[in-house]
DNA sequence: CGTCGTCTTGATCGTCTTCAATGTATGTGG
DNA sequence: CCACATACATTGAAGACGATCAAGACGACG
């Protein structure tokens, strides 16, 4: 099910509404951020462009994906389960990140898509070979995976270390600032950040439980920390506070 | 401080003491595994030899190494603090492991030294010449950092939603598991496991206290599942129960 | 307007932490 | 060789934090 690549795709090669590679969103971020205008080329001429309505299953654990790609819009999340179904996620993709695992068959997580999604997706074999005669577009997967190894890391610091308080004002101080950083600013006051996900989803990616993160989300509204608005945005109104309430803080 | 490849190596270029590569311990697992015999001289060429005694700080956080390496024997701890003491142990680095970042200056995290460890390490922008030169050398150090990356995400499963218990047998089985794999074995009934870390050390790796790792332990001592030999040695007497125990059998 | 899913809030319970004391191993100087 | 110091490990008792169980509120949509 959901396989990543399986027949249906969004249609026939290089339709006239697919966008540009010079064009694109995630032009500067993403895996192609380097390429030159050879490379971009080749790039163009084997995308294909997916979306994926919110709650669809883009990859299963023990799945053999065909495709591997980059994240143009929407989030994704990363999760795996215990024998239980205690689930825990343990990445998120937002736009710009690589979603697929070159030189590997079989995908260990189930990828779901937590908003639509829109992927812009390579056939397997035909980017390895790619990868292979551009060494630099190779150089930029090993650079962006050890930003990804860097974030898991800190994230783990996070589920063994910090309170659950901690941990719902580490979330929101991080999405705050991804959202700044795309138009190159810095987390402010007064800032409003869409955080499009569930209490479930959020509660699986913080190790706690949707009260908990209820609870602690009320709590700083009370103390004048966030203010909530209508269909799930979060104002922060104080970013001193909420990085004070993070545990990050000196 | 303790800066990776500080003045003080070991002694001069290629000593009659250092193994050669083609004797290496490590030599079919680590960064250099698929190397060819080319490449293997050019290693040869620009490795040195350093060991450190157990406790010894490698690398702070902040500090700019000037060299990379493998992990020839011991084990070293890859651990971060929050800024009012709590430490959380992000990766364990056992031999072929390899250490540091091409192509970042600083990094983020200490490593300390948690047995006497010793490494076979290269000059930093030697190595990444290497790299660049050598394809299938970077092929392997991104296959090895997405090792890194799955390990990272299994232990934010155990770090979000595992109990204390499945915690200590997940870190039992892990370690059982990596000591029988270098001769090529399964974990077995009565394997013991030389867990050369002290009870503070595994609990910062199991974002728990020694308080609770102890009791743990004890508790599965006391079912028969383990028993405690002299100087931190431990037996498995059932790899079944231990797996049980550790949350992730069906 | 009623239904369904999600979110919030409350009350109770259990697990792990905290604080404290005791036990054990190793090494040192008398 | 033994008394002692030091570091690490174990065990116990009390307390706190988050989970669980349960009920009600809110919002989207037919």
């Amino acid at each position: 099910m959901g396989t990543l690549g399986a027949p249906q795709l969004t249609g026939p090669a290089l339709r006239p509404g697919q966008p540009r590679c010079l064009d694109c969103p995630i032009r500067l971020q993403a895996v192609c951020a380097q390429a030159d205008e050879g490379e971009l080329r080749e790039l163009e001429r084997i995308k294909r462009y997916r979306t994926y309505p919110a709650g669809q299953t883009i990859a299963s654990s023990g799945d053999a994906p065909a495709f591997v790609g980059s994240v143009v819009d929407g989030i994704a999340l990363i999760s795996t389960l215990l024998p239980d179904g205690r689930r825990q996620t343990v990445g998120l993709l937002l736009p710009s990140d690589f979603v697929g695992r070159p030189g590997r068959s079989h995908i260990e997580y189930d990828i779901v898509a937590a908003t639509p999604v829109t992927l812009c997706m390579f056939h397997k074999p035909e980017f390895e070979r790619l990868l292979h005669r551009n060494p630099r577009i190779e150089r930029r997967l090993l650079e962006m995976t050890l930003d990804e190894l860097d974030a898991a890391r800190e994230w783990m610091l996070l589920l063994g270390r910090k309170t659950a308080r901690e941990r719902v004002a580490s979330l929101l101080l991080m999405v705050a600032r991804r959202n700044a950083a795309l138009s190159g600013a810095l987390p402010y006051d007064g800032q409003t950040i869409p955080l499009r996900l569930t209490r479930q989803e959020i509660a699986d990616y913080l190790g706690l439980t949707v009260e908990t993160v209820s609870r602690q989300i009320s709590a700083l509204r009370r103390e004048g920390v966030l203010a909530l608005h209508p269909s799930q945005r979060i104002e922060v109104r104080s970013v001193s506070r909420l990085t004070e309430a993070s545990g990050d803080a000196a």
